[in-house]
DNA sequence: CTGATACTGCCAAAAAATGGCAGTATCAGT
DNA sequence: ACTGATACTGCCATTTTTTGGCAGTATCAG
């Protein structure tokens, strides 16, 4: 196995163990002594990987993935170019923040010329309407769509009638004027989506809820495909 | 320096000369003998690099950019994605294509569950408005752009006035609505922009605008940020 | 204080990359 | 049909890089 492949293969390993990992057993399952283990994560580190080491404990890895050497024609730069700058408009808070980090991270690594011919990427976004109140909740939508998680949330419909829900989110629309959570509604015992604007109060819980957000965004896309498409 | 640098380079080197270039001067640019270069054009070519040799010619390199390994975030992949799904269902054409190949060249090096976890990607893009005719000449718009040359358009304006114009495209602004191109109007010896949907005939020039792009985007936005921003 | 582990420098051994050579293939121009 | 230019391959000795082992230091938790 090329060292290249390697380093994909240790970064993998990693990210299989949430715990921490000791470089022995590091080493022992790549077939690698120990002390090029050292030099293996010495040398993820230098590429970004952002895995941290502790005397006595071992090895963890933040939730991230790592892209071997990869090759893109112009339309595709300039379609990653245009989407991110939308999500950094558009979507704004943390998710804008790493549409603009990843642009950073692609631009950080090409030589001189492309990074500017990047910057100069002449594909703009227009205006859209200001992020509405109530967008703060996103990450911790995001978070709990992430981690299969309930929330309880305190929600005013059109008609400004107010309900308290416990709902398994487990998708988010984006649409030009609102973000919707679309979620199974324990109240309703069925498919409902929230305005993330009309959230009024959010609490996450430890909960998880019981079905994968994979197979209810199947069922729901089945059940549901006229109001909101991928 | 580590033949990982090197392949970059050989790739940087190719993209400087549009014309071909024989492996020999390859070789001596890059200070390695003939025999390796070879062996390198083979590696890069494994990695899907877009590289023609052809005996008695040379090399071209079809225009493109290689990224070397990378580390994203959770979220940055998430922000990747919701962006590429953006530009796949809102620009459509061939630049939406391209962000779907996008996406499926990152996903083709990912291991099975990552790719899992990024077909799973729970953001969604709400439907928009059906792209309107005339965007038929997005491709060609893009095209002038990124070769800086002059289209002769035919216009109609929003009272029904029609307009024949030569102008200078520079940048492309995508509204929730509609699509607007950013020029040099020679007509009007001025900035103008129109909506693609309004041109009801374009003609491609091959000649060069005597301006760059560049300067003209930053000229533009100095003058008239208030319109569209980026 | 101990056990577990991270981490470094050094060096010999193993593996990979390199360069040279000899040879074949293909194409454009004459 | 021939020539010149160049791509491309196999083989192998040489050079460079990677690896493993060892010895030793550092840090942290209990």
């Amino acid at each position: 196995m090329s060292r290249s492949a390697r380093l994909l293969d240790l970064i993998q390993i990693l990210r299989r163990h949430r715990q921490p990992v000791s470089g022995d057993n590091l080493a022992r399952e790549l077939g690698i002594s120990i002390r090029t283990l050292y030099r293996d994560i010495a040398t993820l580190q230098a590429q970004g990987a952002d895995i941290t080491g502790e005397p006595g404990i071992g090895y963890i890895l933040k939730p991230g993935f790592m892209l071997p050497p990869l090759m893109f024609s112009e339309d595709e730069l300039e379609a990653l170019v245009l989407g991110s700058r939308w999500v950094s408009k558009r979507a704004g808070g943390p998710l804008g923040k790493a549409a603009e980090n990843a642009l950073a991270k692609i631009a950080s690594v090409l030589p001189k010329d492309l990074r500017e011919q990047l910057d100069a990427t002449n594909l703009l976004v227009g205006p859209g309407d200001p992020v509405v109140a109530g967008d703060t909740h996103l990450s911790a939508i995001r978070l709990a769509i992430r981690k299969e998680r309930k929330l309880s949330i305190a929600y005013e419909d059109e008609a400004g009638r107010t309900s308290e829900r416990t709902i398994w989110p487990f998708a988010l629309g984006f649409f030009d004027r609102a973000r919707v959570v679309i979620t199974w509604c324990e109240l309703r015992n069925d498919f409902r989506h929230f305005r993330a604007d009309r959230i009024v109060r959010l609490d996450e819980t430890d909960m998880r809820y019981p079905r994968r957000k994979a197979v209810l965004l199947k069922e729901w896309r089945e059940l549901d495909r006229a109001k909101v498409k991928n």
